[in-house]
DNA sequence: ATTAATGCAAACACTTTGCAATGGA
DNA sequence: TCCATTGCAAAGTGTTTGCATTAAT
């Protein structure tokens, strides 16, 4: 919660409600997620305070950017390596935790110097395979 | 070329144009791309045309939404299952060939029936590298 | 006191839609 | 002829920006 202390930032109501909202949070919410769990309890709250705390957190690597979903960026505030999987019915994104084995032989890397990677599994959630 | 014909679609200067444009592109183009390169030929095209098209083809399996860019959607002609390398540099995107083993446990799935997967690596391509 | 952050409104970028006109089949 | 398609313009959705005000330090 004290990640925004220092370097000249302020830790304002609405950042450490947005702060808030997100820690631990694994709904993978967009921008306006939060802004509409947090404008009852915030009632100025603003989509440009939204983006604009998003971009700090981004920037100072407490959330990773998802892109994922076609119709909005969303975010992750778990910044550890990992995948996710989606639901092809109800869309639903849900972290995998463990760890994959990718084998990808350095010679089919295309002269690419690989930094990381992210997998997106598709598939039908256990409660889409009932419907 | 003759995708489109059957099941009353109608085979006009415009969608060949875009398929031809599609076909064996490994660039990733966006909408706007597709609708830049053409209109200069085509001056009557218009991005509901291109935005139509692109629809219709993705609805009968000849063209591939990809979500990897966060600003606009980008359309893979390529429809078999790959995966792609992205530069974290200067945003290019490129195919993958070569199948890639990913070792995930089913135990480990949540409950997900899995249908398919995607890979992005991300990294320096040789020409960032050099830079 | 200083200066970053807020939040409104406006602008922007991308995509979708309504609908009259067009033109393949 | 018939009806899918075109293409303009307008609207819709998500995101960013300008800037005067506010408030954390």
């Amino acid at each position: 919660m004290d990640k925004l202390r220092g370097m000249g930032l302020k830790l304002t109501p609405q950042r450490i409600a947005i702060m808030q909202y997100l820690e631990g949070n694994t709904g993978h919410p967009a921008a306006d997620d939060i802004y509409k769990a947090l404008v009852q309890q915030y009632p100025t709250m603003s989509m440009a305070t939204v983006y604009n705390t998003l971009e700090v957190l981004k920037n100072r690597g407490h959330l990773r950017e998802l892109t994922v979903d076609p119709q909005k960026k969303r975010f992750d505030p778990n910044v550890q390596p990992h995948n996710h999987l989606i639901c092809v019915a109800c869309k639903k994104i849900v972290d995998v935790h463990s760890a994959i084995k990718v084998l990808f032989p350095p010679e089919e890397q295309g002269g690419f110097e690989i930094v990381g990677h992210h997998i997106e599994f598709y598939g039908r959630c256990a409660s889409c395979k009932k419907n």
